[in-house]
DNA sequence: GAGCACTGC
């Protein structure tokens, strides 16, 4: 087993550097394989040496060592020394035994190789991960994700055609040695000892792990064992399923869901809610009473069964709704339970179908998108509220499912705020609501949903400290590193981790560095601190680092943004540091901008926080700000999302539903008039409402794609143009966002450089070509966004070649998932792939019939002026386009950012700068800095009459006319 | 010369 897989393993290499003979990875793989042999070389030259040494006067030849022993010992026993004799023996034994030890730790290091890239592979369904699973798949590898096991045992032929990525994954691992290489080289001194320890810390921590597979692996008869095995964890499963804290409670939910319609449950972590209410419904037969599928027979046929139900459904679309009569299958309904995250749905759908002894995807399964793990059998589908929601529009009553619950509703997300507000549960009598929600909103929902009652499961946590400072820090991140290094020293090592939240990844590289200078002041005097920064744009395989052990007498601490908040679980923390800072969207609806600044966390977040460190037992929390800042400055909750963002995507969605009048609908915190007003005027812009607010053809067809309304019409529009194929890559590339480049701190010019390669270098002879074409119209964004995807197309979407160009490969693998789906989408509104590459205009003409509302022109100055709501924006210097700005541009996006040292003051929310001043001097810092808008990369040149031509009810033409004192011919770009 | 938190469809 092992020996096939190291086969392959090598087999992946030898490809993988045959595919790149003359690429600076391979030549470095080459490095470390004869650097490696050189150093068994060199191995074994000392200690043949050591041999010789021992030996002093004997001949300093080589040959036959043996002979010369024989001789050597044959003369001691003449000399009937015994104690040279034992000498003698004892030096043999030595040798052979160093011998031994070298070979065990090579062979050792083979298998930790192996083990890590397969547990890399597997991953452990039991806790949450970072989700590496839909990264290292490559989206549609289904089979490798459940089962890993079975994978190793087919021809590794078949295995690669299923995994293109191995090839990949394996260059990944290199990578990540490499790097591992670089740091143990680091420390020069006492190099053998070093060597030595390092080297049996990894073995005894990888030692664990690797009988485990191993043992699985060797048994001859693993099927009975693992069946026994099987047998007895599914008991020892529903052992604990007994010992949750939910389960003294079961009869009496179960009984108030046979009561009530809409349940409010209350549940802090920990009680197994999440995994044990979907199951108690199942089994006290909620799935079983009514009838399921939608797909059926027409009104005027007959059922061939008597299973079968007449229904009556109200099917709406657009406007239009209809009622109609269907034929449905009676056998079974399912619970839908609904996760703000796709891990979630994931890891618990699989905790679950463990539970209850059946393979994920069939009676247990979860729909997230890309993926749909369901089947017609499945009773229990774990799913994001996304996706309930898309799953919605097609079925307004969502008919096929007898309990729904919405899981973590405490969030807030825009999803399940949207369906509350749909209220689900008024059509459906029959339909069983749950909604479970952390303490602090539970009355919350229970006047929203008419007084529904309330059922509360105590949970289970460890208590937590709770420390405040004095008084307010000037600067926090100092503040942070101080407090996270004193707890480093005073306390004993190895009794937990600390995790710090700081905002973003600046912050964290900076505190990163701040603690490194300070380590080296303390010298050798502290125990090992690992630094793990961790935010969502860090690669993922530099992710997975802080979820390794923490080494023995050594100590973790982890630089996190908020993704540790609530996405993703480390084990281990003890202590947490909380500045009381996160970084938060907002949307000015007056300018229909939206910024992402740093503002101060709501106590729910906080709470939240704290409790990071009380998982696995009493933890600390150190809150940065003082007890009176928590009480009196900090927000009960975070503002729900739909207070605070564009809503544009959700009127949308809500128009095709049939839902008119926005202004009364029944939203739990109802977003501004303004906003809503906002998002029904760049609607009726982009002509997907007419003047009534009725949704449009054009609207019909824009709802169907999950993408921004700029965006899919944008889409809609390419059908006019004939070049729908590159529309729909441009706007999957512009929906990844930000996270394609890849740019560590360490390496900015070479990542820089790699980017200037899409400007002007060598990807290839058909790509060179299409680059110097446009190179010649212009050098903005959208080329480059699609340049980067055609290239990497061409280059059969190799990892590789994102590495090389430093190039996030989950940003592009989901790019690409983006855009198989809106060309799936496509067929669905009728309009056909059509590629279209020599007209760059038609593909700029369609970019601007969706973007033509975000529409810029070049001052003197060099900044920009957006056209509608006038406001002097800058472009964003990680275009590299200083060389030549185009007079007109549509633009992707606004962004604001803080900037330190800024000549106009050029907005500033009131509440927001309220809500900074009385949170004391704490802000100090912030407060001197001030604000800016960019004009954010994605921009593109237009001519300014397409604004006339596209949109004739937005802009006049006295709007493009140029308003500067003397005229200039329209249409220019001018270098500045 | 300067930089974008986290989700989800």
């Amino acid at each position: 087993m092992v020996v096939k897989d190291e086969e392959d393993d090598r087999r992946v290499r030898r490809r993988t550097s045959q595919d790149q003979d003359d690429s600076d990875n391979s030549e470095s793989e080459e490095e470390i394989l004869r650097d490696q042999r050189e150093r068994e070389e060199l191995e074994r030259h000392i200690r043949e040496r050591d041999a010789a040494g021992t030996r002093k006067l004997a001949e300093p030849k080589l040959t036959r060592k043996e002979e010369e022993e024989a001789i050597r010992r044959a003369d001691a026993l003449e000399q009937d020394d015994i104690g040279s004799l034992r000498k003698v023996s004892r030096r043999e034994y030595l040798k052979k035994r160093e011998q031994k030890k070298l070979e065990e730790l090579r062979y050792k290091k083979e298998i930790y190789e192996l083990v890590k890239k397969r547990s890399e592979d597997t991953g452990d369904m039991d806790e949450y991960r970072i989700p590496d699973a839909y990264d290292l798949e490559g989206g549609v590898n289904q089979e490798k994700r459940f089962s890993v096991a079975s994978q190793r045992y087919r021809d590794p032929d078949a295995a690669e055609k299923m995994n293109p990525f191995a090839e990949q994954e394996a260059w990944e691992e290199h990578q990540i040695g490499k790097a591992n290489l670089k740091f143990g080289s680091k420390d020069r001194k006492s190099r053998s000892d070093d060597y030595q320890f390092v080297f049996e810390d990894q073995i005894e921590f990888i030692k664990a792990a690797v009988m485990d597979g191993v043992n699985v692996d060797q048994e001859p008869s693993t099927d009975s064992i693992e069946k026994t095995m099987a047998n007895s964890a599914f008991e020892k499963l529903q052992e604990d399923r007994k010992t949750l804290p939910m389960y003294p409670y079961r009869d009496d939910l179960l009984q108030a869901v046979n009561d009530h319609q809409v349940l409010v449950i209350v549940g802090e972590t920990g009680s197994g809610k999440t995994t044990q209410i979907p199951q108690y419904l199942h089994e006290a037969g909620y799935t079983k009473r009514g009838k399921a599928s939608p797909i059926a027979l027409a009104a005027s046929e007959e059922p061939q069964e008597g299973e079968y139900r007449r229904q009556n459904i109200c099917l709406s679309q657009g406007h239009v709704s209809q009622e109609m009569n269907i034929w449905v299958l009676g056998t079974f309904l399912p619970i839908g339970c609904t996760q703000p995250r796709r891990v979630a749905a994931m890891s618990v759908a699989a905790r679950v179908s463990q539970e209850m002894g059946v393979k994920l995807g069939h009676e247990v399964g979860y729909s997230i998108r890309f993926e749909d793990c369901t089947s017609e059998k499945t009773i229990l589908k774990y799913m994001t509220d996304g996706m309930l929601l898309r799953e919605f529009l097609g079925e307004p009553d969502l008919a096929s499912y007898s309990v729904i619950m919405v899981d973590e509703a405490h969030e807030r997300t825009l999803s399940t705020d949207i369906l509350f507000g749909l209220d689900i549960s008024r059509f459906r009598p029959d339909l069983k609501l749950l909604i479970s929600s952390a303490t602090l909103d539970a009355e919350k929902f229970s006047d929203y949903f008419d007084c529904a009652p309330i059922f509360k499961i105590p949970g289970r946590r460890f208590p937590v400290e709770i420390h405040y400072t004095k008084a307010p820090e000037a600067d926090y991140l100092d503040a942070a590193v101080v407090t996270a290094l004193q707890i480093h020293v005073t306390q004993p090592p190895g009794d937990g981790d600390i995790l710090i939240f700081l905002t973003g990844q600046e912050e964290i590289e900076t505190a990163e560095e701040i603690i490194k200078h300070r380590i080296k002041g303390l010298g050798t005097k502290i125990a090992e601190l690992i630094i793990c920064p961790i935010y969502a744009n860090l690669p993922t395989e530099l992710q997975a680092k802080i979820f390794e052990p923490t080494p023995e007498g050594a100590r973790k601490v982890v630089l996190a943004t908020n993704i540790a908040e609530t996405s993703l679980t480390i084990d281990g923390i003890k202590y947490v540091i909380d500045p009381g800072f996160s970084k938060m969207k907002s949307y000015n609806p007056r300018t229909g901008m939206e910024s992402l600044l740093v503002a101060p966390i709501s106590k729910a977040s906080a709470n939240q926080r704290a409790g990071r460190s009380g998982r696995t037992g009493p933890g600390k929390c150190f809150r940065l700000y003082t007890a009176y800042n928590y009480m009196n400055d900090l927000e009960d909750n975070t503002v729900p999302e739909i207070q605070r963002t564009n809503l544009a995507n959700v009127v949308l969605s809500l128009k095709s539903l049939g839902i008119h009048d926005l202004l009364n609908f029944d939203f739990m915190d109802p977003p501004p008039a303004e906003a809503l007003l906002k998002a029904l005027e760049l609607l009726f812009a982009l002509s997907a409402l007419n003047k009534l607010g009725e949704l449009t053809k054009v609207g019909r067809r824009m709802a169907e794609f999950p993408l921004d309304p700029m965006l899919s019409k944008m889409i809609v529009a390419s059908d006019k143009y004939k070049c729908s194929d590159e529309i729909i890559s441009i706007a999957a590339m512009l929906s990844v966002g930000n996270s394609i480049f890849y740019r560590p701190k360490d390496k900015q010019v070479h990542a820089d450089n790699a980017r200037m390669n899409f400007h002007v270098g060598n990807v290839g002879d058909h790509i060179a070509l299409l680059k110097v074409r446009f190179l010649m119209i212009t050098t903005l964004f959208w080329h480059i966004i699609f340049l980067v995807y055609s290239s990497w197309r061409e280059t059969n979407f190799s990892t590789q070649w994102c590495y090389e160009n430093y190039i996030q490969v989950r940003s592009m693998k989901r790019a690409r998932d983006i855009r198989d789906q809106l060309e799936g989408l496509l067929e669905r509104v009728e309009i056909e792939l059509t590629s279209n590459d020599n007209d760059y205009e038609a593909i700029k003409k369609a970019i601007t019939s969706g973007f033509f509302p975000h529409s810029a022109k070049l001052q003197k100055n060099g900044s920009y002026r957006t056209i509608k709501h006038p406001q002097t924006v800058n472009v964003h210097p990680s275009s590299g386009l200083a060389q030549v700005l185009p007079r007109w541009v549509v633009y992707h996006e606004l962004v604001l950012t803080t900037k330190e040292y800024m000549r106009q003051v050029v907005h500033l929310f009131p509440l927001i700068f309220l809500f900074l001043i009385s949170f004391s001097v704490t802000l100090a810092v912030m407060i001197h800095r001030d604000f800016n808008w960019g004009l954010s990369w994605q921009v593109t040149e237009l001519k300014p009459d397409w604004l006339v031509e596209i949109a004739p009810h937005y802009y006049q033409l006295k709007d493009v006319e140029d308003s500067s004192s003397k005229k200039m011919p329209r249409g220019t770009g001018r270098a500045s």
